[in-house]
DNA sequence: ATAACAATGTGAAATAATTAACATTTTTCT
DNA sequence: AGAAAAATGTTAATTATTTCACATTGTTAT
């Protein structure tokens, strides 16, 4: 593992992955190359701090053509994927659940939606998008036969709190959660939460504000 | 507005939505006050945040008392809500569109999502959660009918940047963009972009690097 | 050949966000 | 009454992130 990777910050990590995606369908383009200012484009940010980010995990393209875009995908991946792949469930199957069960389906190879569950009888058993469907009872035992280190949380948001609890007695390393109730997890844990609420008051305020 | 509101960073913004919901429910529980070290521990920050938060709007507390939690409630409504509530759309009512619509659902009064938008014919027509569903051929019209301000993109990644020109044509001031697929806007327009992936794949970096 | 140009790489400055430190004040306890 | 405790409010320090400014170096044009 890179020294490089311990020192990240939060933010280029993200955009990392953000300019692989992009990459990717560039090389399906057909794209050997492309310039800072070219990525930096189609992520609405500047090319300085592409090349900042790039620079930070140690990737060095050649002047005056841009970075090699293969290359760079590989090391974006050696950099932010592992090396085995990582196992994630998703907990509650509504609308979001299955939106996120949809998006991944057959896409990534090292991130795995390995088991969904919900409460509701006539969920459990079916299959959504080829994944198997269980009981939330079941979480302890399913997360340890098949190695889920992640856990996606879409529940109603009053059932978040307890869904963390058993996720992370299940012994989940990273949540997810996408309730708009916060949830409390111990320290070693990594915890992310996105409340789709917020991020629409954010806009109604800066819509309003900047007029 | 106040003069304070030009200024408040955009992660206060954040924060003070989260804020008003947890105090909502502590409403609905029946506190009176509350302390800064309660907010914090709700929402996994230090209270010297909650507290420069609130500073910030210029609202200020009792001392050993805390905070009233109605006034405090009714002083972020002032700062981040409009006075006349702003119309929202959402365009394409997959599973997350669905997700947000009920989210919603009778929710916000400030904030309402005023029609859905999509392109297939067995949806269009219908209603989700009692919001008409157009065809996204209408949302010229349908956005100036309505003064629709914000639209959220949740159709498929590879239709976005289309979509939002259309909104962005249609007079739109404000967009969110669900989609993997960024998209571009003239600057008058503001734009907020998440994308669950690259969510998923910081939690899973730091799940490895923090073992 | 040489000048002009267009790209990367990066130290340093600027900006944004968080945290520390502590003065202040009310309440409670003795 | 006076001391101790527990809370807020705020300046200053720190840390994180972004941007500037520019040195460097291939490439192209003249």
């Amino acid at each position: 593992m890179h020294l490089l990777m311990k020192n990240l910050p939060h933010k280029t990590i993200e955009r990392l992955s953000q300019y692989r995606r992009a990459l990717l369908l560039c090389h399906a383009q057909g794209m050997t190359y492309i310039y800072s200012h070219e990525i930096a484009k189609i992520q609405h940010i500047t090319p300085v701090q592409v090349r900042r980010d790039i620079m930070l995990i140690g990737y060095t393209g050649t002047l005056r053509k841009g970075y090699n875009v293969m290359e760079l995908i590989e090391l974006i991946g050696n950099i932010i994927d592992s090396e085995e792949g990582i196992n994630v469930c998703v907990v509650g199957i509504g609308n979001l659940g299955r939106a996120i069960t949809n998006y991944f389906s057959g896409k990534r190879t090292k991130l795995s939606i390995a088991a969904v569950f919900d409460v509701e009888p006539s969920k459990v058993g079916k299959k959504y998008h080829l994944i198997d469907c269980f009981h939330i009872d079941d979480i302890p035992r399913i997360i340890k036969e098949r190695k889920i280190e992640i856990g996606i949380i879409t529940v109603p948001g009053e059932d978040a709190p307890a869904i963390a609890e058993i996720l992370v007695k299940a012994g989940i390393k990273g949540l997810l959660n996408y309730t708009p109730k916060p949830v409390n997890v111990p320290n070693k844990v990594y915890l992310e939460e996105y409340d789709m609420i917020t991020s629409l008051e954010k806009v109604a305020f800066f819509v309003k504000t900047h007029h």
